[in-house]
DNA sequence: CCAAAAGTGTTCGCGGTACACCCATGC
DNA sequence: GCATGGGTGTACCGCGAACACTTTTGG
């Protein structure tokens, strides 16, 4: 047992993590296992170790809870309202995550019962506050997608412009002209042409980009300032 | 006493209180009474009690430890590294503040030993990692100020279009046109002339406006968004 | 040859930027 | 009358927005 001289509330991290699907983008939920809100869907999360940065308990319970890891990492915000969580006081740091489900071990590591993608617009009940969680996440996403390259960590290594443009359309809400978003999106000169294409479908194949974070950087210390 | 069956982060607040100096944008800071960093100088702030929303905590520590109050609050992010606070895990929510200095309750308050109103590029040594949590709110509000009408909360209910200017211009970094500032910003249509003018100055007095928050959010429901 | 999506240029209008002088006021 | 800052207009340029057709490929 622990003692100290004044009562403290409990400490945790909740993750909002990102994928998008072929067609949508989506939430990665749980399925609680004790109460209270016993299989209610919820937000991957729990209580930060004493000897743990606040980050690395984010990544930790994404990992122990839906077998996720290697994403990208931000912290969103805090939230300690009274009575959010029946038990006690619990204050949990909010994070957003964005992850690749192009890349075939979250796929199959997320493949498992209790552990789940939404679509936005087809949430379930979540637990705690946790819709308002997300809520907040897809609103940063939204504010920071255009004036960052954070996109990119949603999209496979290679992808095509348009795999690049229906992200933007999803995550703003909008739809897009595609040769406007093409022009603005290659005069910024961050996307390096491959030699590769589309596979497998059933008309003219696109062409393949990466996006070259060096070159990002480079600019970024010069002053550029991405934007879309 | 309280037990706890694993032990438990202190969670704190601190503020990052910003006012607008005839000359300078400044920062609120007070000289600790006690260990650790005992007389050096620190943001104000200070633990959580287990039955405050976390945004009363910040302010009731700002009344607390400078007599500020009726100031523009927003959180700003959690800093949790391991060893920040020599004697133990301290979990810090930090929010950044906006007060009127030309408020003469404020400046009544801040007059007093151990507290002080410091310029950006003469702070004192902080204690803790203060001086990083001021960096990041400087960032946090040359960002916001651009696209929220923020500025108003650092300035007096009426100010002339040059105040109003120079602000930009602290906060920013850089200098503005008066022209098109002016052009901008009237523009915008949320600025209503007031019938008053600038008081005991040796020149030509300019004209007094104010902030109509009612026009803002109304033109916000439309979709209107404001930038600078 | 047909379906499906890839890829490509031009025009127009608005908004941002650069720029300099006269005016009102207090002393 | 002089010093100090208040207040004002115009020209240009670049970027964002609107807009439609041809090309490639697989089946």
């Amino acid at each position: 047992m622990f003692e100290y001289e004044y009562p403290r509330a409990a400490l945790a991290v909740d993750c909002v993590v990102f994928g998008l699907d072929e067609t949508d983008l989506k939430v990665l939920l749980i399925q609680r296992k004790l109460a209270p809100f016993q299989h209610a869907w919820a937000l991957p999360g729990g209580f930060v170790r004493l000897d743990e940065e606040l980050d690395a308990a984010a990544r930790r319970e994404l990992e122990e809870e839906a077998g996720v890891s290697d994403v990208y990492l931000e912290q969103l915000y805090t939230v300690g309202t009274l009575g959010r969580d029946p038990r006690e006081r619990v204050v949990t740091v909010a994070y957003y995550a964005l992850a690749k489900l192009s890349d075939h071990r979250i796929r199959a590591a997320t493949d498992a019962m209790g552990v789940g993608w939404f679509s936005l617009d087809d949430l379930p009940k979540l637990a705690f506050d946790h819709r308002e969680i997300v809520e907040h996440a897809v609103l940063r996403l939204r504010g920071k997608v255009r004036y960052a390259p954070i996109g990119f960590e949603l999209l496979p290594p290679r992808f095509s412009l348009t795999q690049l443009q229906k992200l933007y359309e999803m995550v703003l809400g909008t739809g897009l002209d595609k040769r406007n978003f093409r022009k603005k999106m290659l005069a910024m000169d961050l996307l390096v042409e491959t030699d590769e294409v589309e596979q497998g479908v059933r008309h003219r194949a696109a062409r393949l980009y990466r996006f070259d974070r060096r070159k990002y950087d480079r600019l970024t210390k010069q002053g550029f300032e991405f934007a879309m």
